[in-house]
DNA sequence: TATTTATCATTACTTTAACTAATGTGACTT
DNA sequence: AAGTCACATTAGTTAAAGTAATGATAAATA
């Protein structure tokens, strides 16, 4: 029928051109530059043309390998796109879901038993990590990024609205008599790595002159919160994460004030995936999750 | 980077979904059935999920394959035409021409010295055909085709306007004393091909009552026109095949009337290759010389 | 119901394609 | 002039693809 050019000798061209340096093609498919150089020559063979001119230090496309180049590029990324999309369609098999850590603990994990009763012949494999930039990676297939829902390339959906509270055990309240703001002073502060976040909280309530920059500082806002849990002191927690040791009453809200902070958990695909099979359906359930407890919060 | 499937296992995946079947599919790879049940196997391993439903007598493609095997029929396509037009960008190589053979000795090949000129790089290879149909195969790029311009899938460029006249060599019309239509009863008519050529010929002079139909057939119109050359008849020949051995005088017209018959020689190339490269600068030197020539002869 | 037939799967083996290691080549660098 | 960098080449190895023979299954046929 038709008569294709040898497939894995397009691959090795692809990428060359890409680099135009065979020794940098043969490091990124884990070969040796003398098997990316016969690949080479044995596409240019078929076509019976050069594609690339080899000067000595220096290598370049030709005209006709220039424009071949660019086709087999888009080519290439048509048939990734489609194999990703196709391990996706099905409901079988897993769904990877990048989620912070905190998040992950407080939140997610929790309620993840509701997603498996819903779709039972889906499973989710999480992946904590720390660093949102670039988590949404090959073997990614969704994230939680937290912020401002503003990221390139990426469809974003927020989940909540969310707050920073003071919250603290119900025996340090007990014991440590908090009636007002002012009060937090001579209390021992609970710190994650959210910066300025009890300075902020200060300026709110009408004292700035207080920087709030006493007591430990936790990596993760999951580890000052269990330090909260544990009376440890006084922690400023994410309305969404701290709600489940608020409701279960290992911590209480000590101040009606909550700070804004412009910055929220948000679900998070590449553009291209967001309707397709499995990831619509996660989806779905999440943002509806997320819908229905606030409808039975308000109530 | 990418991670990529299976290349050349997508290959053999395409042609079994293509013909759903196997053996089939081995068949137009030129391998056996068990290779290319080993190929979508493991094609299937890497994807991890099912692409046939093999049934005992029938092989259908799951939903997942379906989707795939849509996707993947147009990266084929796409990729064999990049690579087909690789070949033709290049001003270099050569260009293939099919040809009817009669076109071909008559008019194309006496003109291809200018050609050559014109483009010296660039290689013509003729290949005469008896078929119109189906000659734009895998190793044509362009063709000349005989007939009324309605083809489909190609472009088509017409060359002349095209008349039959009748004619014969001069030593015959100085001894048989031809005056009028109805003398030719008295000649061997010449025929090639084009079926009722002569009879139609005879209506358009008022003469509808003779057929036209003795006198010896010959499979081309240049064998036809070379027993005119010889002085072995009447022939009914094509104003542009026959102009040459007018010009030089080998035979001669001897009626003004002409039959005009709605067909004529087309060039045509690929509907979507009509710009590419070699197959624009062939057909501005084709066309271009048509119409130079038929300049000069109004002139 | 038994037999044949068509089609894909599987296994053990062979062939071919792809890759490697070592070395060569030519031009720029120092 | 010696060193280095990057691709080419050659000969030999490894891995992928393909074959031949056989097995399994279910539909078609007798």
């Amino acid at each position: 029928m038709r008569k294709l050019p040898p497939l894995n000798a397009l691959k090795s061209f692809e990428v060359a051109a890409r680099h135009l340096s065979f020794t940098k093609a043969a490091e990124e498919l884990f070969v040796t530059q003398a098997a990316v150089s016969h690949q080479v020559k044995a596409l240019e063979d078929f076509l019976e043309l050069k594609l690339f001119i080899r000067r000595n230090r220096s290598l370049l496309l030709t005209e006709e390998g220039q424009e071949y180049y660019l086709e087999l590029r888009d080519i290439f990324e048509q048939l990734a796109q489609a194999t990703d999309k196709l391990r996706l369609v099905s409901e079988r098999g897993a769904l990877t879901v990048s989620v912070p850590p905190s998040f992950a603990i407080l939140w997610f994990v929790p309620r993840l038993s509701s997603f498996r009763e819903e779709h039972p012949d889906m499973d989710i494999r999480i992946k904590a990590v720390d660093e949102i930039s670039g988590s949404l990676t090959d073997d990614v297939d969704v994230a939680i990024y937290y912020g401002d829902g503003r990221w390139p390339g990426v469809k974003a959906y927020q989940l909540h609205e969310e707050y920073l509270w003071p919250v603290c055990s119900p025996l340090l309240l007990d014991k440590a008599n908090i009636q007002e703001p002012i009060d937090l002073f001579k209390q021992t502060l609970l710190h994650d790595e959210t910066r300025n976040a009890w300075k902020d909280w200060f300026q709110l309530v009408g004292l700035p002159q207080y920087k709030g920059d006493n007591g430990p500082v936790f990596s993760h806002s999951s580890l000052a919160l269990q330090a909260a849990v544990h009376g440890q002191g006084i922690a400023l927690a994410n309305n969404v994460l701290v709600k489940s040791e608020i409701d279960s009453g290992h911590l209480v809200r000590i101040f009606p004030q909550a700070l804004q902070r412009n910055k929220a958990f948000y679900l998070v695909c590449r553009d291209n995936q967001a309707e397709i099979g499995k990831i619509a359906t996660f989806r779905q359930w999440l943002l509806g999750l997320v819908q229905k407890e606030e409808q039975e919060f308000n109530q």
